[in-house]
DNA sequence: ACAATGTTTTAGATGTGTCTAAAAAAAAAG
DNA sequence: CTTTTTTTTTAGACACATCTAAAACATTGT
């Protein structure tokens, strides 16, 4: 059995291999773990001893099947947390990350998938991130970045990839909700903000948080 | 904030106290915990340094009402998982307890109080245990233990005082749940075991399960 | 090609929670 | 009131997860 640690190195290594599609190396997961790079090359040198990632000296890191199946019970556990707390417990989008990063690490199975099971077997989180099944498998629903939207063009905001409170709660303060419609108005080349419009009101947005919200179109 | 193992201690102190009610000694402890004696005068100290309970060396320990109050609220998350787990999730009572020793840990208020009010604020838990509210306050329903009653008496089982899982299936096997009128038949002096009769059928227990089972008459 | 820069690993330290073995204190027995 | 037994504490060790500082390696720019 993992400690709470080593699930959480597996469950970023997973979100970076997906996220960057190179091998990940140890300054960047150390950014994300929040720690020194010295503490992720032990932890990688104990996960790779243990068989779930592939790890060479100096160059970088790779989850081999069963690391992979690992974090997709990790993520699993924390995506279907996050639609209990939202669905059941009344909870905003922006709480129930920091609550579901302690619920991932509950070990039981029968748990999981009652779970699963009470919440209608859900397609997606409260943030639009979809949750693998019973057998690791995750739906890959087709979206596009904001930024890939050209002048004039819409589309319906149905994921986003950052879910801290911060940026949520801005999100929730500008009505950029999920479900919401954006059209584009204009692009500023010299920041890449764009002026996007939602129900007749317009107003500007930066970079950062262009880059989170995903579309359908 | 404080760690898993310092919770754990916490909690079973408390419960030795109120079982016990008498100065709750280092050897006890250590078999509950499942720890050695020396561990356990180590976790001591440092709940004392903590301030939630006060430990004079060779003197037992007494927690003090910083360190009942973590206790009650470990104590209410404890039992809420388990009623959460039995009323939604479809568990039996005897799979529920291990469940609930990870859940406990879990660190949110809102959480707590928010899976109160879904449960729509229960009494006791699947095994007839008071849940304390918000406010630690616990409900105390005056219970006897089956060995008080005598020849000829009636009870309402509606309190288990061991929560293994052992211990549960047996009682489910032989039609021991919640709810269940018991009538004493006879008592046997030797090994103060008990004939009762449920519904008409009479079977014999013994000490170890009597002093589990408590009713109400 | 090699010096400068950046990245990664090693060495050694710390805090937590556990253990065994031995010493100290308390309780029980004679 | 001693001696024996039991309980509790101390001393010293270890595994885990982390850190800082220094060394090793890899990459980049001239
Ligand atoms: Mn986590
Ligand atoms: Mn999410
Ligand atoms: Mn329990
Ligand atoms: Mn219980």
């Amino acid at each position: 059995m993992l400690t709470k640690s080593e699930e959480n190195y597996i469950k970023e290594i997973y979100t970076l291999e997906t996220e960057h599609r190179t091998d990940v190396n140890t300054n960047l997961i150390a950014e994300k773990i929040e720690a020194k790079a010295s503490s992720v090359t032990d932890m990688l040198k104990k996960l790779a001893k243990k068989d779930l990632l592939v790890y060479q000296k100096y160059k970088g890191v790779k989850l081999n099947n069963e690391g992979k199946k690992i974090a997709l019970s990790i993520v699993r556990k924390h995506r279907l947390w996050e639609t209990f707390l939202f669905e059941k417990l009344n909870f905003e989008w922006d709480e129930v990350h920091e609550i579901a990063e302690q619920l991932e690490h509950i070990h039981s199975e029968k748990l999981t998938n009652q779970l699963d099971a009470f919440l209608n077997y859900p397609k997606v989180d409260p943030h639009g991130d979809p949750i693998p099944d019973a057998n690791g498998k995750i739906s890959t629903i087709k979206t596009i970045c904001l930024s890939q939207l050209k002048i004039g063009e819409t589309g319906v905001f149905i994921e986003v990839k950052n879910d801290s409170e911060k940026f949520l709660k801005y999100l929730t303060k500008n009505n950029l909700t999920l479900g919401t419609i954006i059209k584009v108005i204009d692009k500023e080349e010299f920041d890449n903000s764009l002026k996007i419009e939602i129900e007749n009101k317009q107003f500007n947005i930066s970079e950062d948080v262009i880059k989170n919200i995903y579309l359908k179109k």
